[in-house]
DNA sequence: TATGAATGAGGGTTCATTCAT
DNA sequence: GATGAATGAACCCTCATTCAT
């Protein structure tokens, strides 16, 4: 039974999950980086459903009470952390979209693409643990993972040159089979140790995707 | 096992994930139907992470310690469970195997294999939440996850027909890729409340195999 | 944020204000009293907001989770004591509502009924404020709590006698004013530490009530 | 002050009540009103319990810091809006009181005072609120309370003046009466929402007054 | 063998007050 | 003086597993 509060949004546990606050000052950047890094290492030395406020804050050193200084709840923490994650992610995608040559050499992009997504993946052990974990994570709206949106916008942009005269709900099905595929290899990828195993799996991606859009490229 | 979870990384189980004991008496018999019953309707209820013992044994009409008596863990009904659901699984697989038709046929074997296996996954929701559940629960391997094992070995006795000659190797990557993508896009689909929806997944993913099969089917 | 379980009454926070069991072994029973006698003392040594989950297990040397196999949460302990200490109450006022001589003597009826409620909420000085503290507890309804219900209905059954040509609306007010002037002046006698100014209050009350429904019986 | 509830038994506080310093500039008072505007706005929105020092500070758009460069802790902000809010009430009171024409017809000068407090009470739906919040906060002293302190001396005042031969002591116990009285169906009556029931829980508490009164000033 | 009450560390979150800036 | 981030003990409640009966 909670204490009759009523509905403010300000220390509030059904608060939406951005930060409480945007520090601007030196001190507060630190924290909320020291929060965002402790919570990272947390997240792949004990995975997601493992991770606690109390390891977050004796990890980063602060009171807990600290964590809530800026972010309204545990979450909001995972949802942040993502979404500092997945700058460096809209990056890559901004960088390898551009229109012109998507279409003529589509396979290659597409190589360069997937190839460039699992070397972010790899950049830091931490990314795909917590965006498996977001995804499945009951407590939030997918819209509110960073990476899922903006890897759901990429791959529907992709797409939407690649397979113009397509119908938008049948590019919108080809879309959500792309996502899937993709997000699933990549995450078996991420837990490969082996770089050789990593790179036949790669392979197989891209001979799966090219394939599978080379055929609804000819006709149907 | 560790009460709740403890200070430590560990995520490896203490105890053998196998039934404490096979019961020959009807009771017996009957008392561990129960649990697994009730287990199965919970997860559906409330999901892989919400479920209890002690809800379990509400549900079951047993008291809690009984769950002890059969089972060395929470983890353990899991696994029962998966047990019991993957026999059917089981079935399916051996009776669409017949290797004679598998080589000039297997486009239509594929397609009817994979019928299959969705009619299966709806035959009971709480399929797909425990397959899902259980992938991801670091208290576990996958390799005391009955479906996954079967759905492994049944993947790769396919390919071993499908591609006699490949290398065991590359047949293993083959094998892996046809796995992941499969599982995921079933999951995806088993969230599909729309059956049209279902069908036009299914679609895709028979089109998708079928491509990267044939492409590994002819030459390399 | 709440681990969003679904909506079961066992062991949720939104859950009815009863017992969770009603022990019916020894121990059990044991347990519950020492739980609600600590909570009583509590009430006395420090105040009902003060009063925690914590010091209540620590007094009655119990760990917390065994309130909880009690009680639903700290409310329902409240609660219980309350209706604990309702009991007596409800005795007192079955055994003066002897409707034969309730009229006629009523003014008599009414001394008696008052000194023993003094007698009542003197015997245990957790009643008092256990019954102010429910009173006005926002977490819960009034209809939870034993003595205020009894107390309303002994009122109302006692000026359904005195007043039976008087319309119900108006009885209800006078019921009304009654109960709260009672109440009022009840809790200040309790406060009251000197025996000598507690008489002196009882007086002005049976003096106060008898003014006002002699008023009350005599025409208007 | 303590943080929170501490593990003590001390009710009372370490810090005066009174504000810390009496502001002379401009900026200041505005600041005392603002912090006490929306303390008053806080109390009806959310109840006394759920008002913190966050919220005041917010809702006043000043730091959490300022509250406590006028105020040595969270409630005296409380006393000083009492104090704020009671300013009214003693006019009330100081205007109704005329000695003279008290005791000839007391009786209709005890209806305009009540209907007038009801007036008051109803003008601010904050002042029942604090009222009664303050009068069961075990935090701080009734005497701080400046309504109480007010109803008090009037109260005393009005009997010394109607019943000028009865002993002090034994006035002092009528004034108590008369005093918790009132205060009880007055935050009833607070309670009401509508209009006429209003009326006539006040009806029933003329009556109940003057006819104590009465009692008293004959004889006995 | 069967029971189910007992356990208690651990979970997320709050908030009055302080004090370095 | 003014600020508002920092603090951390305290709050209520959970639940897998055990073990006395």
């Amino acid at each position: 039974m909670k204490k009759r509060q009523t509905d403010k949004g300000d220390h509030a546990s059904d608060a939406p999950l951005v930060p409480r606050r945007t520090p601007t000052q030196a001190r507060g950047r630190q924290r909320v980086d020291a929060i965002l890094d402790a919570t990272a290492e947390l997240l792949v030395e004990r995975g997601f459903e493992a991770v606690t406020t109390g390891h977050i804050a004796e990890r980063a050193r602060i009171p807990v009470g600290s964590i809530y200084q800026y972010f309204p709840n545990k979450y909001a923490v995972f949802i942040a952390l993502a979404t500092r994650q997945a700058e460096q992610f809209g990056r890559i995608t901004t960088m390898l979209s551009r229109p012109e040559t998507i279409i003529v050499r589509w396979g290659e992009v597409l190589d360069r693409l997937l190839e460039a997504i699992v070397d972010y993946l790899l950049s830091d052990p931490a990314i795909p643990v917590l965006w498996a974990g977001l995804v499945k994570c009951p407590e939030l709206r997918l819209d509110d993972v960073e990476y899922h949106a903006k890897a759901v916008d990429y791959t529907f942009a992709f797409l939407a040159q690649l397979l113009p005269d397509m119908p938008d709900e049948k590019r919108a099905v080809v879309g959500m089979t792309v996502y899937a595929v993709s997000e699933a290899l990549f995450f078996r990828l991420c837990q490969e140790s082996a770089p050789q195993k990593r790179q036949l799996l790669l392979n197989e991606l891209k001979v799966l995707l090219k394939g599978y859009l080379a055929y609804h490229m000819n006709g149907d």
